[in-house]
DNA sequence: CATGAATGAGGTTTCATTCAT
DNA sequence: AATGAATGAAACCTCATTCAT
């Protein structure tokens, strides 16, 4: 029997419909969360921007924040995509890994910087929290697996921290810089001194700037926390 | 141009028994605030909560933000306090002052984590940006001075673009570990992790890790912002 | 016995300083009413006017209408006196009687024209009606009074419908021109077309003009109020 | 000077259903302003009194004013067909132009002589001005007109003093007749009244019964206002 | 599937009035 | 008498969501 041909059409018109009009309904959502933020962006008025009712809208998103994680998840995708190191540049040497990670970093917050920082401060956090570890742990797992691999390339530190520490300022370098000077976001002088910053922190020479450690046997246990 | 809701308070408490009521509802307006976020938390619930009746919550704060603004006007002075380097401290070793920074940093965050971040990240900028630009601004200003200070010590380097760095480095690590993980708030190696990152980045000697600047000429006017 | 020279002062200082403060917040409650008109001003803005609290306000006056009636009670007062012709004139000509009543109406509105105005539109009706009715029944009696007993200097008219033609045209020619045209109040024109149309409504000397009645028989019952 | 408050109709209704709901909520409007008054018109109750949610109220129409200006606009619009004189009417008797317009102003108050009454007076003058004005534009231009085009057949004096006194007086007597007693809205005798005030008003023969201009030269221009 | 009318709880804010001090 | 803190009903308005057409 000779393989029979596909009669139906991959997409039928009815859901290629329905991909434009979700599609139409995201746009309209960032563009609505953009100019109105969160609180202000009522699901009536990213409908009208979206030019589709509201009960259309109700039938692709059972909620309004079903809609911001939507796109939270679209903006998480791509950023995801511009973090991923190729497989075969694991060997790369470490500085150009790293700038590779910094570069995504920094791209990933240049595309829709005001978008970017909508959806990660505003949005309430039920339902994204899980999403925003989700792209934490990958990058990471990322970092941390990175530095486990070279670990013979730095300088003796606690992976986790060292991880924890450069995630957090690479990130924050590029968010600060998304927040209050967009026009860092593409200048290369910020690249350079982000992998700097992370380069030196892990350089196997120590400085003999260290004034004496917090306090004397260099690790200790935390205190722990007050409560 | 005028901010369209009015933050400053409304009257001053003249006799004992206003001032408790000032102070109970201060309190409730951040027990509410971490219960329920910003959005969540209404004048009618905080007033609940503070065990007196809306109007006399209206009494004393013009709306919604006033009420946040007192808070975090009260949050703010006790940040600068701790972040305030005493003037005759100006000439210690550059790692004991970078500690003291970063110690403050760590502090202020520890004090109230979690009311930290709901005030800097849910807040509505309107009416705050300005006092949360301040206390950038402080820590700016101490920074940038403090390089100005002691450039002969560190690398060549531009200065704004450094102080850039830094603080957003040491808020993030700060910030994010208050966020995702309060009990490093009060560990003391994050304390030593973060001086390291900010001594490593300003040390004068340069590491030949530096696998070519990101563009050769090494510094480059930015592209400038795309439109 | 000699007469006892008093020597409990005629006003106790207490009463002294009472009739200040009722005075203070009658003041007060004028320039709030004109400035933010019946419903914005509040009793404690009203209070916070007159220097004194809204206790205090509330021990004089009962009520916010209280208020306003006893502003009322006053600029009757006032109306009614300017209005009065004194007992001796009344066998003065007419048109000079007619002169004095409008002229009493000009200046009655044009003392505070716009109080005036607030006064008599926008206080709810309650606990007013009755005093504007009274104004208007001295204008009524007085009016109908003057026409009564000068009735044979005057055409043939129902007596009751002319009073109310003419209080009802003076008092609206002024009004309107305290409301629309101020500059008109004080206009020596305004009071001698007002004569004008006054004394040629009554004089006796009909017109050839009519170009006749409504409807047949000059005078018949009204058919009644539709519903 | 953008009004604070949209008075334009939100949107206007496309189902049949929806047009009936907005019919139902002008209807009540008019009905609850007629029982309680402008100020304790509240737009619940309204909405209650109309047999729908808030929410619908507010769809069609965007703010209490809206409510009031959509009544006031269709009210406007019926009195002004009732004062329109045909253009071929123009060159008919003055008497009998005159009596056109008493009795349309006497119809106009007739038709809802309580809530024309509550429109005039309560509503806010936000928004309505403008409205107002219309048409009292609009009968002051006709009136003005008229007297311009027949000015032969009146006696001298100042066009526009004359139009104001006429249209004060017309619209007073009937308003206040609407007011005070309504059943003298349909009495013919006040259309007879009022023709007589205003022909007597504007016939060319003068009466001897002026006892002397207010101010000696018979016509002086006003002592201006006081500042 | 799409539409858009309808819902109503709930948000912020005001204000006449009471009452402890 | 005076003060001013406290009250809370009620006003206006928004918006996520449902459902008849």
């Amino acid at each position: 029997m000779p393989p029979r041909t596909r009669t139906v059409p991959r997409k039928s018109p009815r859901q290629e419909r329905s991909r434009a009009t979700v599609e139409a309904i995201l746009e309209a959502t960032a563009r609505v969360l953009l100019r109105d933020g969160y609180d202000r962006a009522s699901t009536n008025r990213i409908a009208a921007a979206a030019g589709v009712s509201v009960g259309s809208l109700y039938q692709y998103f059972p909620s309004k924040e079903a809609l911001a994680a939507a796109l939270i998840d679209r903006h998480m995708t791509e950023t995801e995509a511009l973090l991923r190191v190729p497989e075969d540049a694991m060997d790369r040497p470490l500085p150009e890994l790293a700038r590779m990670l910094v570069r995504g970093m920094l791209r990933a917050h240049a595309v829709h910087p005001k978008l970017h920082q909508v959806l990660m401060e505003h949005v309430p956090k039920v339902g994204r929290l899980e999403r925003r570890r989700d792209l934490d742990a990958v990058a990471e797992r990322l970092v941390r697996g990175l530095l486990e691999l070279r670990k013979d390339e730095i300088r003796k530190v606690d992976l986790d921290l060292a991880t924890f520490v450069i995630i957090a300022s690479v990130e924050a370098v590029t968010h600060k810089a998304a927040t209050d000077r967009p026009e860092l976001l593409t200048d290369a002088r910020v690249e350079d001194e982000l992998l700097e910053l992370v380069m030196r922190y892990l350089s196997p020479r120590s400085g003999p700037w260290i004034e004496g450690r917090a306090k004397p046997p260099s690790r200790r246990a935390a205190p722990g926390p007050k409560r």
